[in-house]
RNA sequence: AGAUCCGUAGCUCAGCCUGGUUAGAGCACUACACUGAUAAUGUAGGGGUCAGCAGUUCAAAUCUGCUCGGGUCUACCA
């Protein structure tokens, strides 16, 4: 134990960082702060993985702050936070930095370089940045066991992977199918959606849109779906059409005068592969008798009737059809039949652009049985744009697949996987359907197709249309949506248990479970497992040939009787997998070389994708104990959660992906409070990006200001799940004002305290037998804990640190120590004097564990500084310390009240001063403070020597409510006379606004009917009383008087011949210790000093001669007529010369 | 396109849930003061159509609807 309190020069964040970050790991202290809570409950914190291939930004400092924060939070109360790391080492990032670096493409491994060399590469550069990542770690304070990481590319991890995607199969979860994906013509690939997030993917482009028209076929080529054949929908249109045309109703072939249906589309080249139409069940649709545009031929069409104005004219209704020529402008039109989608359903039409490949035989030779060429229904149609009917090509999107399948359209893919159109489609086979080789004289087959539509009266209408569609962030081009084999996890079949159990999670904010979260589970579709790509985690799935016989491996023990088996069937060509050793890679190409047998005793070749890297992170919770090979009572323990948190990025990421897997695997939750935070955007709110050079390099941050203060900014300034504008200057504030003003308030401790030789050896003072001005700051205090842990518990750090900072601001700094300050320097060793220390102390010691979760480095720094000379603490860190407990019986709100008071007071009183340029150290005799009611004198009574003191006052004297001296004004009670009032209301707070004093201490006695008048008026009484006014003073009478609230102070000003002396006192005092403090005298140095004569000051010095002597540790002082080498200063504009000597040198 | 968050002083943010009188704080700026905590502090000042419009109400920054602008996420959008 030292005896004094360590002194500093100035306020040095980063060095204290530095410092305390070395006795971290000299004394194991993290290690030491899990160890101490052996036994205690857990409190289950799982850690997102990074990718180590990428640097760390500043935006990790803030989701690792909060985490941090948190766990520290948790451990100090009491619970075990055991916190291991982890590192995402899988995926398409990493994949694409190889292969930039190696200056490839995935065409080229296999071929220019092994997938084996290539993996191992990944391998490599996975953890190329690990010893960046653990350094910003270290720095940032960031307690994390850094020392057994779980890493998902180990076989231990991967392993618990497989386990889980059997334990999938097993249960019924896991199918293949073919689904319509992203795909890159271009790049000859399928794409993932994250590479379709990169930026800048979805670009406005320009594209050819058509309209086409789709005949529809007679009557009598068309089977009306039940009923009869006069209700039918069909019947209806070919009726309305015989009318309108005067065409006589034969119920044959109306040729082009038939009616079309008109579909929209971006993409012409899907039209040879359309096999239906889809409307919306609930939609209008109307059928317009018209001219083509481009043929002008008389036709019928059929859109959704909410966008007929998007197509036609007003004018152009009921035209004269008769005039209607080449020449006309303005299209005629008139509607001649509605129906709802529902009755379109069934409807066939005729194949827009038959060719040798989409024949019905080539269709059904794909899908046998299909019926394509026919309106179907689907809900995801919309009047937005378009015609409200949608062209449904099954292979090239989502929807149409899906509606297609339903409706057993079949499939046509008349596009192969270079972007070209396949043999059989006429004049457009062989054709790219985008530029995809960028060929200088490329024509747009998307053009051509709606020439030739315009052509063959086929196309309502043609134009370019932009729209924001997703590139290839590779190469550029458009992708295109293709269908292609997928792995599933069919969540859709937990999907009623995962909403239901999101529900009990607690999210912070809860508008992003609830919102964000909680719509995307409504919406949810099975999750897409495969991809097909080299590093990542095999799909451990093996198929016979014809795909009729799998089997799904769930460990490596499983895997090599499999190997066996095999082996003794005569495929395996080794009986176990990795040698003797039982070295086992389980990446590729090691798995794909394996052929295992099937039941039925045929080969079987391991599917070849890869699965998602998100199943990698979602499976952490298993994964990182080698469950269930190992640790299972690691894992029961640690499951669920009790917090995470991560980037709000995350919500459908890693979010999505922990709960859907522990609601399918175990029926469970994965974590029970999950905190999003927000993002990092620059000062001007722009995104963070290495190409805009706005990205903040958190070394350098945590280098120039220290992790607490950067910390402390990160959390303070705005609730971690807004987006927070990053500004250095910020940082530097917050060192200033908070970091700077509580160092400067233990330096002033640490500074009297060593002079006193204060080390709590005392026996702690009851708080009762204390000043009211320390009862008070430790209210204060005590509440500020109640308040900090409530704030903490409630996942609010942001709330808990503003908290910290206003009492350290506005009470302990700059009302407890600036009126405190005296009792320090001043008097001897004695009673009062340790109630100081001791609350002072109290104070700092319970900061330095409010704040440890959030600024750990200066909290045990401050803690550390304190308990070396009182060992007060048997703890060797303020982060194995309990977190403080209030105590309930230390907080008094009604003295909170009144010391507020007494701070308006002397605020006012200040301002009064400083009005009529009369300083603080000139003492004034009396101040008038009138009392509105009997509580609000008893407050002032109790705070008066406070005042006194702080504004230099003498007497305060109080003026009671029943005084005629000052005049009252009253003004209304909006809240409580709103509510009874309601439409008087502004008529009643005329009236009160009147009030003199009489009538208002007449209400202030009991009811006040406040319209006398009111039979006469045919209206209510209205009685108000005291709750129904709110009275302040207006005026006294003869003084200067300042307000605040129901607060008003009048000073008197003026100085009498004594006050003076006693101001000319204190300034002469106030020079001197200038003087001290300029030569470097110390606080307890004594001295001697010399003063000229001086006829205006000298009465005034002897007069206050030993209180002089007092203030100024001076033994001696003595007037000369002449003082050589004496120092000039000026006492309230006279000029004195005097000479400081200290003594006993 | 949808979902969601946000829009209050030059800047960063409170206040909004639970409507109430003159909308606050810090930073920055200006002036003055203070000075044994001093790269601190105090006092005063300028600075706001509370994004806009409409509605509910005696009363709207606050509640409701719409619009605009920004961020994020999602998206098969024809």
């Amino acid at each position: 134990m030292s005896a004094k309190y360590t002194e500093y020069q100035q306020l040095n964040l980063p060095s204290i960082s530095e410092e305390i970050l070395a006795r971290w790991q000299e004394e194991k202290t993290f290690e030491k702060s899990v160890e101490l809570r052996e036994g205690k409950q857990p409190f289950v914190f799982y850690e997102g993985p990074p990718s180590a291939n990428g640097l760390p930004g500043i935006h990790h400092v803030i989701s690792r702050t909060l985490k941090d924060l948190v766990c520290r939070y948790k451990t100090m109360q009491g619970f075990q936070v055991k916190r291991k790391g982890g590192w995402d080492t899988h995926g398409l990032p990493i994949e694409l930095g190889v292969e930039k670096e190696l200056g490839i493409t995935k065409e080229d491994i296999g071929k220019k370089i092994s997938v084996e060399e290539y993996n191992k590469k990944c391998r490599e550069v996975v953890m190329r940045y690990k010893d960046k990542w653990d350094d910003i770690t270290q720095k940032m304070g960031y307690w994390v066991d850094l020392n057994h990481p779980y890493i998902t590319f180990e076989n231990n991890y991967i392993e618990t992977l497989w386990w889980c995607l059997s334990e999938l199969y097993k249960k019924g979860y896991l199918y293949e199918s073919v689904s319509i994906q992203p795909y890159s013509p271009a790049a000859g690939t399928g794409l993932s959606s994250h590479e379709l997030n990169q930026p800048g993917t979805y670009k406005d482009v320009k594209d050819t849109s058509a309209v086409a028209m789709f005949r529809l076929t007679s009557p009598h080529q068309t089977s009306p779906r039940g009923g009869g054949f006069e209700d039918s929908a069909i019947s209806k249109i070919f009726h309305a059409i015989t009318e309108s045309s005067q065409v006589p109703s034969t119920g044959g072939d109306l040729g082009e005068a038939s009616a079309f249906i008109l579909a929209w589309t971006t993409t012409p080249w899907t039209l040879p592969s359309n096999l239906g139409l889809t409307v919306g069940p609930n939609i209008d649709y109307a059928l317009v008798k018209t001219f083509n545009p481009y043929t002008h031929l008389p036709v019928n069409v059929i859109l959704a009737k909410a966008l007929v104005p998007k197509y036609f004219k007003p004018e152009g209704e009921n035209g004269d059809f008769e005039a209607y020529t080449v020449e006309t402008k303005l299209l005629p039109w008139k509607i001649i039949a509605e129906f709802k989608g529902a009755e379109l359903e069934g409807l066939s039409y005729e194949q827009l652009l038959p060719g040798d490949a989409n024949t019905l035989e080539k269709i059904r030779e794909i899908t046998p049985g299909a019926e394509p060429f026919k309106v179907i229904l689907g809900d995801f149609v919309t009047t937005e744009d378009g015609t409200g009917i949608v062209h449904t090509a099954p292979a090239f999107g989502a929807d149409d697949f899906r509606v297609g399948k339903k409706n057993n359209l079949g499939i046509l893919t008349l596009v192969d996987k270079e972007g070209k159109f396949i043999d059989g489609v006429g004049e457009f086979s062989g054709r790219y359907v985008k530029n995809y080789k960028d060929q200088k004289d490329y024509a747009d087959v998307n053009v051509d197709i709606s020439v030739k539509l315009k052509k063959e009266n086929r196309a309502f209408k043609v134009e370019k249309y932009e729209h924001n569609y997703p590139h290839c962030w590779r190469t550029d081009k458009p992708i295109i949506y293709y269908p292609l084999d997928a792995w599933f996890i069919k969540t859709t079949a937990v999907k009623d248990r995962m909403v239901e159990l999101n529900k009990t999670i607690n999210w912070k904010p809860a508008a992003t479970g609830t919102g964000r979260f909680g719509n995307w589970l409504e919406n949810m579709v099975d999750w897409n497992l495969s991809r097909s790509r080299f590093w990542g985690t095999p799909l451990p799935i093996w198929k016979t040939e014809d795909g009729e016989e799998t089997k799904c491996i769930g460990s490596i023990s499983e895997l090599q009787q499999e190997i066996k088996k095999s082996y003794d069937a005569g495929f395996s060509k080794v009986p176990s997998f990795g040698g003797d050793l039982g070295e086992v890679d389980l990446h590729k190409p090691y798995v794909d070389d394996i052929i295992l047998v099937s039941d039925a005793g045929r080969p079987m070749k391991r599917v070849p994708d890869l699965i998602d890297v998100w199943f990698d992170s979602g499976a952490m919770p298993y994964a990182q104990w080698h469950f269930p090979f190992e640790n299972k009572e690691s894992f029961k323990e640690s499951f669920p959660a009790d917090f995470i948190a991560e980037g709000v990025d995350q919500t459908r990421g890693w979010f999505y992906t922990l709960h859907a897997l522990g609601v399918l695997l175990f029926d469970s939750v994965a974590y029970k409070t999950v905190v999003s935070n927000g993002l990092v955007l620059d000062k001007n709110g722009n995104k963070m990006s290495k190409r805009l050079g706005n990205v903040v390099n958190p070394f350098e941050t945590i280098e120039q200001f220290g992790a607490d203060a950067t910390r402390w900014y990160l959390i303070t300034n705005a609730s971690p799940w807004d987006s927070l504008k990053f500004d250095i200057e910020g940082i530097r504030e917050v060192q200033r004002k908070f970091f700077g003003t509580l160092y400067n308030t233990y330096q002033f401790f640490a500074l009297y305290a060593n002079v006193d030789g204060f080390s709590f050896k005392e026996d702690h003072i009851p708080v009762k037998d204390r000043p009211e001005i320390d009862q008070w700051i430790l209210s204060s205090l005590n509440s500020l804990v109640k308040e900090t842990a409530s704030q903490f518990d409630e996942y609010e750090p942001t709330q808990a640190g503003r908290a910290i900072e206003d009492f350290v601001d506005e009470h302990l700094s700059n009302w407890y120590v600036r009126l405190c300050r005296r009792r320090f320097w001043k008097g001897e060793y004695e009673h009062d004097k340790i109630c100081a220390y001791q609350t002072l102390y109290e104070c700092l010691e319970t900061l330095s564990g409010l704040m440890a979760p959030i600024a750990p480095f200066f909290a045990d720094w401050l803690f550390l500084n304190l308990n070396a000379v009182t060992g007060r603490s048997n703890q060797s860190s303020v982060h194995h310390t309990d977190f403080p407990l209030a105590v309930e019986s230390m907080i008094d709100t009604d003295l909170e009240k009144r010391m507020q008071l007494a701070q308006d007071a002397s605020s006012l009183i200040l301002s009064l001063r400083k009005k009529v340029n009369i300083k603080v150290r000139q003492p004034l005799q009396k101040v008038f403070i009138p009392a509105l009611d009997a509580q609000m004198a008893q407050r002032i009574k109790q705070v008066e020597g406070i005042i006194m003191a702080e504004t230099n006052i003498k007497e305060i004297d109080l003026l009671e409510a029943d005084n005629d001296f000052i005049r009252k004004k009253a003004k209304a009670n909006f809240k409580t006379l709103g509510k009874k009032l309601g439409a008087k209301m502004k008529w009643a707070a005329e009236q009160i606004m009147g009030f003199d004093n009489a009538t208002i201490d007449k209400v202030a006695e009991g009811e006040y009917l406040l319209n006398p008048g009111f039979e006469a008026a045919g209206e209510e009484p209205i009685y108000i009383n005291s709750e129904d006014l709110e009275v302040a003073t207006d005026h006294i009478p003869g003084y200067e008087i300042a307000a605040k609230g129901s607060l008003t102070v009048a000073l008197d000003i003026s100085i009498s011949e004594d006050l003076k002396k006693e101001g000319d006192a204190r300034e002469f005092v106030n020079r001197i210790q200038g003087i001290r403090k300029d030569s470097g005298f110390n606080l307890t140095d004594r001295i001697s000093l010399t003063v000229s004569e001086n006829a205006d000051l000298q009465p005034a010095l002897i007069q206050y001669k030993d209180y002089i002597c007092a203030e100024i540790l001076a033994d001696s002082l003595a007037f000369l007529p002449v003082i050589p080498d004496g120092t000039e200063i000026e006492v309230n504009d006279v000029l004195l010369q005097v000479n400081v000597l200290k003594k006993g040198k």
